[in-house]
DNA sequence: TGCCAGGCCCTCTTTAGGGCCTT
């Protein structure tokens, strides 16, 4: 089933903290790309994938209702004030309905892709969905970018310790720091990257990879 | 009062503990 999977929708979120502070989304970013787009990526002169053109991208900042943690802040750009100044909208049905048609346009079936997903970013948007009494599609597919590399890896084991953040990935693929990191749009192109250069073997395991949206549990 | 995630992975392991990863 999952082997099928025609659009990878990327996905980050950005919030007022981590899980212990019962978190509210400030910032959603998705952008799909279908997967013709990935199987048939161009590599530049010095071999590495090039980002290919972006067809869908949906970006949004949220008032979260709560003060976010100061080194949220400081790392997402995003503070109560500017939220405030530009009379962002809480997380309510409208953005819902937004994401929805976003991921309904798409070529089916989908499947969600975010770094620590099955830890961070799924739980929390479930917790925003569930307060508004609304959900996603239980058939909705999606995947943690993190388990997959680090799954990846264990495949061809060297006994090297390594670190999975999202940056150190591209920084070992790329050589240089990730543009943008911690706006979600940027780790979104950060996480497309890294994913573009394993994108054989991702697909390839697709199927054991994924968890259905229902399997999913709210963070708090 | 004082504290505050949690699932997964690794190893100095399995009768456990520590670190990662996300904002």
């Amino acid at each position: 089933m999952a082997n099928s999977v025609k659009t990878f929708v990327f996905m980050d979120l950005e919030a007022t903290g981590l899980n212990n502070e019962n978190p509210k989304i400030t910032e959603i970013c998705l952008v799909a790309i279908h997967v013709s787009s990935l199987e048939n990526s161009v590599t530049n002169s010095s071999g590495h994938p090039q980002l290919p053109r972006i067809l869908d991208k949906l970006s949004l900042c949220v008032d979260p209702g709560k003060p976010i943690n100061g080194f949220a802040s400081k790392i997402t750009g995003l503070s109560n004030t500017n939220l405030g100044n530009n009379e962002k909208q809480h997380f309510n049905s409208c953005l819902f309905n937004i994401v929805s048609e976003f991921l309904i346009r798409q070529a089916q079936p989908v499947c969600l892709v975010a770094h620590n997903g099955f830890s961070y970013d799924y739980p929390l948007l479930k917790c925003e969905l569930q307060r508004q009494n609304i959900d996603l599609p239980s058939s909705l597919l999606c995947m943690d970018s993190l388990k997959v590399f680090q799954n990846l890896d264990n495949q061809g084991s060297n006994g090297e310790r390594k670190s999975y953040a999202l940056p150190n990935i591209y920084k070992r693929f790329f050589g240089e720091e990730p543009v943008n990191s911690h706006y979600a749009e940027g780790d979104v192109l950060t996480l497309i990257m890294v994913f573009l250069s394993k994108t054989n073997q991702i697909l390839e395991t697709v199927s054991t990879q994924c968890k259905n949206w229902g399997e999913i549990k709210s963070m708090y």
